[in-house]
DNA sequence: TCTCAAATCTAACGAATTGTAACACCTGCA
DNA sequence: TGCAGGTGTTACAATTCGTTAGATTTGAGA
């Protein structure tokens, strides 16, 4: 469970192996399936970070799958279709769907497209290197974290990383999937560990209690979430 | 909160009044510049939630405006082109554009994808999330659960999502179809056992009489039913 | 009422996930 | 060269949560 993991459900078994070739080229986890029935019942047992998925399947509504896909799970739904209308692309968006690609496609821009959506948007943030939240002020330009007294404790760069991430999407839940994109992982085998690490060490400079964490939630199996109420400026 | 604010830059006149137009219509702020100059005085001012930038800018190399854009603003980029080689969709999402649309565009597209960018950024979790009932009052921004004396008892994820389905529907029956159709549906076959077990572990920490529960009643064949008196808030 | 099968409860187990101390390997610097 | 701090890796501890299995409860029918 270190790499990002993506479903396929595409009706033509050679765009599957395609897509599932390029995907794991680019260093990611891929199941692919042909039917809608088959990748149900994978989804009830494992939530992928992306799901692409055609929609002129044979067994199902592919557009009532994807509104569950993106109602229910939160994971990553990406239309890949036939149908170029613009009308299609607009009620796939607006059922939920993160992003609509027209086939033919070119493999390199999936991969694009799906980083760019595991980089996940991010709610527009204020200009300027620090932030405040819970007494803290997080100074990035000089990578400093401020206490409420004044008292400063440096934090590194990889801390920085993380703790960026974190003010820049408080209150929503970050999967490691995202945080090994966001952090230029170099889909190492055990990154995990290492952003477990990372995540540990910035906890003990935030004085958070091990039993007890106030601000960065772990959320077994999912991700974490971080709780501060973030003020940037 | 105010609606989304959306800056346009764009050489076009007619483009950018065109977007201009649509985007009000649905129901966003708007701020065109026809050259980088501008826009880049206005963003020192203001951050905008999503910008729309044309690539071929007279002033400027748009694609290290959107670099700088997407790193040190955190705003949710999205390029519009009349380059439509693959290489350009890919070097622009690579540099940390969220979306890229070629021109020629399709107005409603256009919102379709805004909104499914601006979509993403909703919090998975409320600020201040709580819930009072017979005492007890259930933290879920916290995952605590307080006291009548202010003892607090955590609980996990999965027990806050039984917890919040029986608050948000209390005094009426749910059966377990429901349950498991709310908490993942996965339809295994031994889920049921371990809905019973998540309730058994809930009910402990509300301190139930297992020989006769207040809150948390078994409908045998049928369900459960949370008689608690909850107000939100 | 009594009996029994189905439904439910829960203690205990274990697989998967996460936390963190300790170590190793860098890099920059005096 | 030696030192200091940063960072990934390893190893093991702790936690979460589904599963199992046996006990208990329920309600229909005898």
């Amino acid at each position: 469970m270190s790499k990002p993991l993506i479903f396929i459900l595409d009706d033509e078994p050679e765009i599957r192996s395609l897509l599932s070739d390029v995907l794991q080229e680019a260093g990611y986890d891929t199941q692919s399936f042909g039917r809608a029935a088959s990748f149900e019942i994978a989804l009830a047992q494992r939530t992928p970070d992306v799901c692409l998925v055609d929609l002129s399947l044979p067994d199902t509504d592919g557009l009532t799958l994807v509104h569950r896909l993106a109602l229910e799970k939160g994971a990553v739904v990406i239309i890949i279709s036939g149908r170029a209308q613009v009308q299609d692309r607009v009620t796939g968006l607006e059922l939920g769907a993160d992003d609509y690609i027209i086939k033919p496609f070119d493999p390199a821009e999936v991969v694009a497209r799906i980083r760019a959506r595991l980089r996940g948007a991010r709610p527009a943030i204020q200009s300027g290197m620090t932030a405040r939240f819970n007494g803290w002020t997080a100074h990035f330009d000089r990578y400093m974290l401020e206490d409420e007294s004044g008292a400063q404790t440096p934090f590194s760069h990889a801390e920085s990383e993380v703790l960026r991430l974190f003010l820049e999407a408080p209150k929503r839940l970050i999967s490691r999937a995202q945080m090994q994109e966001s952090l230029g992982a170099t889909a190492s085998e055990s990154f995990d560990r290492a952003m477990d690490v990372r995540i540990s060490r910035l906890r003990t400079k935030l004085r958070e209690d091990p039993k007890n964490p106030q601000l960065i939630k772990t959320i077994y199996g999912a991700g974490y979430i971080f709780l501060g109420d973030v003020s940037w400026g």
